[in-house]
RNA sequence: GGCGGGAUAGCUCAGAUGGUUAGAGCGCAUGAUUCAUAAUCAUGAGGUCGCGAGUUCAAUUCUCGCUCCCGCUACCA
């Protein structure tokens, strides 16, 4: 077991995000304020830590919006990267570096990457038929085909995926298919491409993850369980793209590197941006601890096949650790780009100016460490009025505004405690082994409930204590009383920097003092006797209801702006000859026998009586009926499209149904009895 | 269908390698308090720990089956 090893550096990298929109908070909440937790942590204790990220800036969507736009990729990616990269310093994620896998440092250190694997052999090369756009004279990526969905005849489903209904495709699934690129019918033509051999690293890969790091988090160590137990195949590591990093070898012209080997790539790259002369000590050296920040949709790739391509470079050391996020729903829904269901992060700063800090907060306090969870707009108003405004920023106020008020803004001295003092202090010089504890354990959401334990200590202690009555009878505790108050608000700006920066360099200027370590944590001497301090000021303010009620408003708003989008019907097809509609058998048939079939979570089997005996059709609407309720039932269907094997079973023909704008199918029925095998026209 | 993750108080979540009264925060109720942004502090009510079997002296914790949610994957003519 690697976790009892000791490092002596700490490299933390973050999921790249792809540069084809901006960040929200799903980004923020699953990889970014972990991660800069993790490094504040860090560095506050005095390690030697590096934070690097980047936009992920190559890939087919990127390529095709920029050709939907009439721009380069480049300026598509250029839009996006200032985007991101603003986003992160607003919220004060503190990136040593965050650079581009555009750069032209990754540019070199991709094709060097890619250049030694495959003068080591490492890669297999494979031909296979892709489809080839003659007019353009190029290969299609998945995304360049678009063609009529085969499961809901939607006429712009794209190669790889139908958006319409969700469904991934395969570019030879496709009715028609078309080039995204000059509208041409493509061909299928032989191609060439590299592949990593994942079954090669199969064995070393299951010592590693499912013998070595058995305390890597559930949700991770499962899926990788998941994909070795199934066996691995060869992956591609080349595409026919023109955006991108070429291919590094000689004849490979107008192919790149696929995206996802060239992505975790760079990691390194930034690495060696920062630190040109010695990056090689952050990957290199084995007491250099590696810990890759990602989202659940991640962990294959950063567990299995990054480490792969690293080991097959062979100088490489592997991820320590690679603490994956489930997700992050936003009320009740899954936040979506194409759908807006989402809060922007550059969105939020112009609704809540100066307001990271709380929704650094709610992120954290609810961050889907263990299963995916729910932002509300309610919950992150009632965190912020009841935990940051009730429990932390008051408290801090009280000590502060008691202390101007009684003893002129000067730190009092201390006198004699008494028992009651000195368990409270015993209480919260506690806080610090297990803030520790948990966030070496990447327990973000526990650890920052211990911080804002500090405060509730604070808060019970003034009430125990009541310094303002004291103050009538006996100056000399009321001045022990505030110096403990004052330790504890200096303890607080401490405990909460790595989670609440903004907020603690408030406190910070507020006492007056800079130099706080993570090791003086727990220490009652921070504040020395007749130390000044600046005037109090308020560390966050309520939330009204009216603010969260215009967040849920905009909300609604985009729901109902995409059920009118999704309502709209689409636009006809080209019309066509009678002589194509006459060569169309579409017939009335009656539900003879309806079962599910074996194994498939969509498929029914029916027996038709078409008047001609009868004929089996498989229709993949098991999702909408139950197969009891069809029986004897009058539906239509197409008798002379060609018969195709589903799961083992001759289809010989289609049962027709209408689809709601959810995706619901519904059949399509003759209003009364007719013949089996009656025509329909 | 296969695989992985999850299902515990009204809400968000902890937890136990099986063992006396299952925890926290919020919300709710009652009381105290007024230094503080009507904030704080105390006390309390609230749970057949998803459903059904099995193993055991004992299961919410282990095993098997099932249901529902999330993800990967197969399937969709």
């Amino acid at each position: 077991m690697n976790n009892t090893k000791n490092f002596n550096r700490t490299l933390i990298t973050s999921a790249l995000p792809y540069a084809n929109g901006p960040v929200h908070i799903g980004h923020l909440a699953g990889v970014y304020i972990p991660a800069d937790i993790y490094a504040r942590y860090l560095r506050l204790k005095g390690e030697e830590v590096l934070f690097v990220g980047g936009s992920d800036e190559h890939g087919v969507p990127i390529a095709l919006k920029a050709k939907a736009e009439g721009i380069t990729p480049q300026e598509v990616v250029d839009r996006y990267h200032y985007i991101i990269k603003k986003s992160f310093e607003d919220f004060g994620i503190t990136f040593d570096v965050y650079s581009r896998t555009s750069s032209k440092t990754h540019y070199k250190t991709a094709s060097d990457f890619f250049r030694k694997l495959y003068d080591k052999g490492e890669f297999l090369e494979k031909t296979s038929e892709q489809y080839y756009d003659e007019e353009a004279k190029q290969f299609l990526a998945d995304r360049y085909i678009t063609g009529e969905c085969p499961h809901c005849h939607n006429e712009r489903a794209y190669g790889d995926q139908c958006e319409s209904c969700g469904t991934s495709l395969s570019p030879l699934d496709l009715i028609n298919p078309k080039s995204a690129i000059s509208g041409s019918v493509p061909v299928l033509k032989e191609t060439t491409h590299w592949y990593l051999p994942l079954d090669k690293h199969e064995a070393w890969l299951k010592q590693w993850i499912l013998e070595d790091h058995k305390e890597w988090k559930s949700n991770v160590y499962g899926q990788c369980k998941s994909w070795l137990d199934m066996g691995l195949q060869p992956r591609a590591v080349s595409r026919d793209l023109d955006w991108g990093i070429p291919v590094p070898v000689e004849g490979a012209e107008g192919k790149v590197l696929y995206v996802w080997f060239d992505a975790p790539i760079g990691y390194i790259s930034n690495t060696i941006e920062h630190s040109p002369s010695d990056w090689e000590k952050w990957w290199k050296q084995d007491d250099s601890k590696i810990v890759c920040f990602i989202g659940k949709d991640n962990i294959v790739f950063h567990c299995i096949v990054f480490p792969a391509m690293l080991k097959a470079e062979g100088s490489y050391q592997l991820p320590e650790n690679v603490p994956a996020n489930e997700f992050l729903n936003l009320e009740n829904d899954k936040i979506s780009t194409s759908r807006n269901w989402a809060v922007w992060l550059h969105e939020y700063l112009e609704d809540f100016p100066g307001k990271q800090d709380v929704l650094r907060y709610v992120l954290t306090a609810n961050a889907p460490e263990t299963k995916d969870n729910d932002f509300t707009w309610k919950d992150f108003q009632a965190r912020n009025n009841n935990e940051l405004v009730a429990v932390f920023g008051n408290f801090v106020n009280r000590a502060m505004v008691l202390t101007h008020k009684y003893f002129d803004g000067k730190i009092p001295s201390r006198s004699e405690l008494t028992e009651y003092d000195s368990n409270t202090l015993n209480e919260f010089s506690e806080v610090k082994s297990a803030l520790e504890n948990y966030l070496n354990n990447y327990r973000f959401r526990d650890a920052l409930k211990e911080a804002l334990n500090l405060a509730r200590i604070g808060n019970k202690y003034l009430a125990d204590t009541e310094p303002w009555k004291l103050a009538k009878t006996d100056m000399e505790r009321t001045a022990t009383i505030l110096n403990i108050s004052m330790q504890i608000t200096a303890n607080l700006a401490i405990a909460f920097e790595p989670f609440l920066p903004f907020s603690t360099e408030k406190i910070v200027r507020m006492i007056n003092k800079t130099d706080l370590k993570w090791n003086m944590l727990g220490s009652v001497k921070l504040l020395p006797d007749q130390h000044p301090i600046n005037p109090a000021e308020l560390l966050f303010e309520k939330i009204e209801d009216e603010t969260v009620a215009a967040q849920i408003q905009k909300l609604l708003d985009t729901k109902k702006a995409n059920e009118l989008k999704n309502y709209q019907a689409t636009p006809q097809k080209p019309n066509i000859a009678f002589d194509d509609f006459t060569k169309l058998d579409i017939r009335a048939g009656k539900v003879l026998e309806c079962q599910k079939v074996p194994k498939a979570d969509k498929l029914l089997q029916f027996k038709i009586d078409d008047g001609l005996g009868g004929r089996t059709i498989v229709s993949g609407i098991a999702q909408h009926y139950q197969p009891e309720e069809l029986i004897g039932k009058n539906i239509c269907f197409i008798a002379n499209l060609e018969p195709r094997k589903l799961k083992g079973i001759d289809s010989q023909g289609m049962i027709l149904s209408a689809e709601n704008a959810d995706g619901s199918l519904i059949l399509i029925q003759p209003g009364k009895d007719v013949l089996p095998g009656s025509p329909v026209m």
